[in-house]
DNA sequence: AATAAAATTTAGATATACCTAAAAATATAT
DNA sequence: ATATATTTTTAGGTATATCTAAATTTTATT
């Protein structure tokens, strides 16, 4: 069907298109990708052959409807083997990320389905995440950043914006965690670092960490 | 560490070298891997470097003792993977192969060892052959082939020789499955084909078929 | 033992997915 | 508007794992 390397650049490229809502550059996929401009134009050529996305050259590219499709696919693998990792298996979050990029390229028309309905068919990934559903549907929640809460509002952590290894260590060490609840105690105006309460203790976060924070009010 | 394709190489001349207890030729390899007998060369040549194998021109190959314990980490891994495709998300038996080639390659320290706990840790695959624990030892039950059974003798489908797919579909057709209990009613010495029995039903089979089934007695 | 047949290796290509370095196009700054 | 900086592409090269066809070695036959 599709390489180990298209999907992964379907799958990078989608998400930098969900968060930007514009043409991906090709210096934003490489960065994404860990790899150089010039293996992304090459890449990005073979794909818009393919009409997986469209290209001009110099302009950026943008999935197509069969692209995004096929993108969905594999962060629906991805999250279901998330899942499956931390639910069946006993991994932390920040521990299961390099296992499930590896078993979201398994090629088979009724695995993932299988195995969601071993899981019973969860909604959310580790990391808060919705899962598409095998059309491909994904449940949005309408979720805002913790930096725009004010002093005294409650929401619950939803998501994170960076799910990167470090920062789920960081939220591990803070015990933090997806479906908490958090109230804004305070702003410090000079650094803009917020003073937040969960149902189990209080702590101070700078604003950095808020940015990667998203909130269901 | 290893490739895919190492790792597929070292598991099919492990498995002719425990079938066949003698140097492995270039072409027996390349009929099992289905591909030709220059590309095995090569790659043959790229093990023997790495001190997977012992390896002389024209002479066949030999697994070292490091390029053992490689094939036998493949195959435990395939095997687990098989008896949770079958075990968990209710796969047949004659389903599981190609799912299982790909999931042995996935690379991780811990995966396999948490998957085999999940698992309870279970002796045998969906097709009666034993699974290596995390040492790399596997269990080896003497048997023997329904070939060899007398009329009137008892004995328990163990495993199989034959574990492709039109074989296992035609086991399902006849209703035959690993550790079912199997008689010898009659032997017609005219084609050696074998009227056998067992708990629920009586068949005949021709001498190829009971080639490939090992009875434990 | 010489010759024919079969098995194996070598030499040279191909496709994928990368890379570096240089050239070209676009964006930014003065 | 021109010069400079940045981005992107092109050209040419690398490694892996294949392949075909020809050459070589081993095995079998007479």
């Amino acid at each position: 069907m599709f390489s180990r390397a298209e999907e992964n650049y379907l799958k990078a490229i989608y998400s930098l298109q969900v968060a930007l809502h514009k043409n991906i550059s090709t210096n934003l996929i490489a960065a994404k990708m860990q790899t150089k401009p010039s293996s992304v134009t090459d890449m990005v050529k073979k794909l818009a052959a393919k009409e997986l996305l469209s290209y001009k050259k110099y302009q950026g590219v943008q999935l197509s409807e069969r692209g995004k499709e096929v993108a969905l696919k594999v962060v629906r693998k991805h999250r279901l083997w998330e899942y499956f990792l931390v639910n069946k298996l006993n991994y932390s979050w920040d521990q299961v990320h390099d296992i499930a990029e590896q078993l979201e390229h398994i090629q088979s028309e009724t695995l993932i389905d299988k195995l969601e309905a071993f899981l019973k068919f969860p909604k959310f990934d580790p990391h808060g995440d919705p899962i598409p559903d095998k059309e491909g549907k994904i449940m949005q929640i309408k979720t805002i950043n913790l930096l725009q809460l004010k002093v005294g509002q409650k929401g619950v952590l939803d998501n994170l914006k960076d799910s990167s290894d470090t920062f789920l260590k960081y939220l591990n060490k803070k015990n933090l965690a997806i479906r908490d609840k958090i109230k804004v105690i305070d702003i410090e105006p000079f650094d803009n670092s917020i003073h937040i309460e969960t149902k189990t203790h209080q702590l101070v976060i700078s604003k950095e960490v808020a940015k990667n924070l998203n909130i269901r009010l």
